[in-house]
DNA sequence: TCTGGGGTCCTAGGACCC
DNA sequence: TCTGGGGTCCTAGGACCC
């Protein structure tokens, strides 16, 4: 098959658990029935558990208090947030020195594609070069990695679970139709539970049940789209490509609380704190929004969205703020229940350096005032050089003197 | 034993414009 | 006087992934 690409899949090996214990290694780093995940007051759920946890019967996503019920011996850690970023950035930075096309699947994952680089690596096997890539990030980077590899990303990321842990599994091109018949349906990725139910419902569980089905009746069962997805998927074809890392989409930050709100100022308070993380981090990308969102989980974990897109990219946390709270009352005059999670979001993001567009100011003006942007800015450096408790919720939007814009409604 | 937090992509209907 | 179809944007909801 001489068009036939090579992509390898190169995925960390339960990576929040080896970097806690990188980041801890006296506590994280001594315990070997390690948990990485919310202890949440009892709503946290598993982030990722070291394999001998795993052998109790704990997975991902699992509320801890369970994975704790079923392995009482493990010690629960918090998520390392800002180390686990770190190394991922460090990781795809040494991929894209050894690689010609990188792409960041996700925080752990990286599709590599190989396809023409026979005289880079000197015709090197690709057994070789996903060794070779192992060990490299292994000496400079300190994590273990699984590579899988194929003539596609969908039998990569197969291939990668049977090189686990630290291993290296290559299926060959044009053996991709009989590796794919190992598996369930549930294993493709793509079919989720839903999908899932749906398959079933039709006696469909393997990938071979699902081979002797024509494709007219897959796109009968299943809709146009996602017939023919499948009908592809279970052949082992899937013509996407890797693409190098694209820009972020979109900014959120949510959170559930240990007791569910029922009181306006309080969610307010945790409205404002959320707004100012989410604007805080597009500035630091140096991105304005001109979508906001929120979102709103209600006692019975029925959850709610609203949007609002405006004519300009913003930045301020006032604007964020004040926008995400009319937002949050008109969801909540409809279902005025306790409320279990809030979350805020900007999306449409465009460069913080755009031209603004001055003809859409229309008679309103611009949405958010140069000082708003000015003082986000400045809070931003002072939290920068002397952490974040100075700033206090109920003056996070003020300067302190008189302000030539009008105050938040509410506030004197 | 109730269900985190960060995302992406898709669909469908309505508004609006040409 | 009645009537088309395509394109784009916005919103809400949902599936899915790690």
């Amino acid at each position: 098959v001489t068009n036939s690409r090579r992509i390898l899949l190169l995925d960390c090996d339960m990576f929040f658990v080896q970097v806690a214990r990188l980041s801890d290694p006296g506590g994280a780093g001594r315990a070997s029935l390690l948990i990485v995940g919310g202890s949440g007051e009892g709503r946290g759920v598993v982030t990722s558990a070291d394999y001998e946890v795993r052998k109790f019967g704990v997975r991902s996503g699992m509320p801890t208090a369970r994975a704790l019920r079923l392995c009482p011996d493990a010690t629960v850690v918090g998520v390392p947030r800002k180390a686990c970023v770190e190394r991922s950035r460090r990781i795809r930075e040494l991929l894209r020195t050894l690689v010609p096309v990188v792409q960041a699947a996700s925080i752990d994952e990286f599709y590599l594609d190989l396809t023409g680089t026979d005289r880079l690596f000197r015709d090197e096997s690709p057994e070789e070069t996903a060794h070779r890539i192992r060990e490299r990030i292994l000496a400079e980077t300190e994590i273990s990695v699984s590579i899988g590899g194929g003539p596609n990303r969908l039998v990569a990321k197969l291939a990668v679970e049977r090189a686990k842990p630290g291993g290296v599994h290559i299926v060959p091109a044009g053996a991709e139709g009989d590796f794919l018949r190992e598996f369930d349906l549930a294993r493709i990725p793509g079919v989720g539970p839903r999908f899932l139910e749906s398959l079933e419902r039709r006696g469909l569980r393997t990938v071979d049940d699902a081979l002797r089905v024509e494709r007219e009746w897959l796109v009968r069962w299943f809709g146009e789209a996602r017939g023919t997805w499948l009908h592809e998927r279970i052949r082992g074809i899937d013509p996407t490509p890797v693409v190098p890392d694209e820009e972020r989409k979109s900014i959120s930050s949510e959170r559930t609380f240990s007791t569910d709100l029922t009181d306006p100022r309080e969610m307010e308070r945790h409205l404002l704190q959320l707004s100012l993380s989410v604007g805080r981090t597009l500035r630091e990308k140096g991105l304005r929004g001109r979508t906001i969102s929120v979102k709103v989980r209600d006692m019975d974990f029925n959850t709610r969205q609203s949007s609002r897109t405006v004519a300009q990219g913003v930045e301020s946390d006032r604007f964020l703020f004040e926008t995400a709270r009319d937002l949050v009352a008109e969801l909540r005059r409809a279902h005025p229940e306790p409320v279990r999670l809030l979350g805020v979001g900007i999306s449409n993001l465009e460069e913080g350096d755009a031209p603004r567009q001055l003809e859409l100011f229309g008679e309103e003006g611009p949405l958010e005032s140069e000082r708003d942007r000015a003082l986000s800015r400045v809070k931003d450096r002072v939290r920068e050089r002397f952490g974040s408790d100075l700033l206090v919720p109920g003056r996070a939007l003020e300067s302190g003197d008189d302000d030539d814009t009008p105050s938040p409604e509410g506030k004197p």
